[in-house]
DNA sequence: GTATGATTCAAACAACTGTTTGAAACATAC
DNA sequence: GTATGTTTCAAACAGTTGTTTGAATCATAC
């Protein structure tokens, strides 16, 4: 019985002080202080420090990435075969990752902070299992986004879910990047405005016309003149 | 002579290995080592790592600034008074930072990968000054867009800047994120063509349509119904 | 009660961290 | 040449890191 209370207040502590700190930067006596709990604790339970940070992300990963599919599987049931709309598809991928983030209490907020960080500087040993948990669920979003949009090459779609990514990421661990720069700091503390407001810029991303590439490396003549 | 060529080297090992493995992961040693120079050099130099990291940052990020604040001082100059097109503000911010991230050659890459996360996790005390390096850029970038869109609040437009800045970051640090998830690998080594697809999808986000926020603190009733 | 296994605890471990030191090597001016 | 100031170097410093250890404590079944 003590050893869920143990493992449960590790992983509290751990996520939420990797999230302030990084993950070198938080050691493990910080950790076992603030959960209240022995030094050897940690590798009595999990292991490692190493297998602690995996378990943390572990435990939101799955639950996050379940859900973004289950509601895909809930929305392509019922549009039975027609393509969805993309924005239809970009509020299911963030909006369940947002409604994590909006969680203060649970701790969800926490944890999608430092995804968001992680996932541009994945430490090579969460790197594997995190396109693990990932795999799946990207190919199932790209295939429903390419669908959903068959003007748009495969290509130009994936870079733009990128470009998304990118602006989720700094969207939740947001304000304190812009607050530091801008002194009128912007009001985050509207979980629902956000989404709102995150969502119209990137369906005006995804939706915007295609740029004019030049000169790639398979440039393609509009009309073949004769040789 | 040898000071500057020792500097040198200990600020270009040290970025590069900032990048790769982060501040805290990084260790004098394997700077020193990779710069081949004496351990003691760095605080020799630079007083403390601390003192180099802020150094690593000012040299590049002086420029950069500088560089913005140039080019947008130039197209004002040409518009004589009359609001630049939202376009031309932001291929001039980030255009800036697209073309030192294409310098694979200056370490300027690696400079723009370092910057896009450091930004997103400041730890506490480079926090200080890149606001400090920030300030007057940022200033000067949302004054010129918010005449440039007067139809837009100014508060959504500093959230719009600030998901550009997370889709940037994401661009550059961008294929070792995507590629441990994507398969099929994005091909970034055109920088070129990434610098088209980011602009046509940030100014798609850019313009568009406002969202709906309900609910605010300050709802306001379509029409208002005999009570 | 005793026995068995899981969990906690204080203490120690070796390895590594950033930093300091004092002597050696170097350059430059006289 | 000597003198002076700067830069390099090997060695050591004290502090912290993740991890291990072996005894103590707990829970549960007999």
């Amino acid at each position: 019985m003590a050893e869920v209370d143990t493992r449960q207040r590790i992983l509290d502590a751990a996520e939420s002080l990797f999230t302030e700190h990084g993950f070198d930067a938080t050691t493990l006596r910080q950790i076992t202080g603030a959960a209240e709990v022995n030094l050897a604790a940690v590798n009595y339970h999990f292991g490692s420090k190493e297998e602690l940070i995996r378990e943390v992300f572990r435990r939101r990963l799955t639950w996050l990435n379940q859900q973004r599919l289950q509601e895909l599987d809930r929305l392509e049931a019922e549009a039975g075969g027609a393509p969805l709309k993309p924005s239809r598809i970009l509020e299911v991928f963030f909006g369940v990752a947002l409604k994590m983030a909006a969680d203060t209490e649970g701790g969800g907020r926490s944890f999608m902070r430092l995804l968001g960080r992680t996932y541009s500087k994945p430490s090579e040993f969460v790197r594997g299992f995190l396109a693990e948990e990932y795999a799946a669920v990207l190919a199932r979003f790209k295939a429903a986004l390419i669908k959903a949009l068959p003007g748009v090459p495969g290509e130009e779609i994936l870079w733009r879910f990128h470009f998304m990514l990118g602006a989720m990421s700094y969207a939740i661990s947001g304000t304190d990047a812009l607050h530091m720069v801008a002194e009128d700091a912007l009001d985050d503390s509207d979980p629902e405005a956000l989404y709102a407001r995150l969502m119209s810029f990137m369906i005006g991303g995804l939706r915007a016309p295609l740029p004019k590439l030049q000169a790639g490396p398979a440039k393609r003549p509009r009309i073949k003149k004769a040789a």
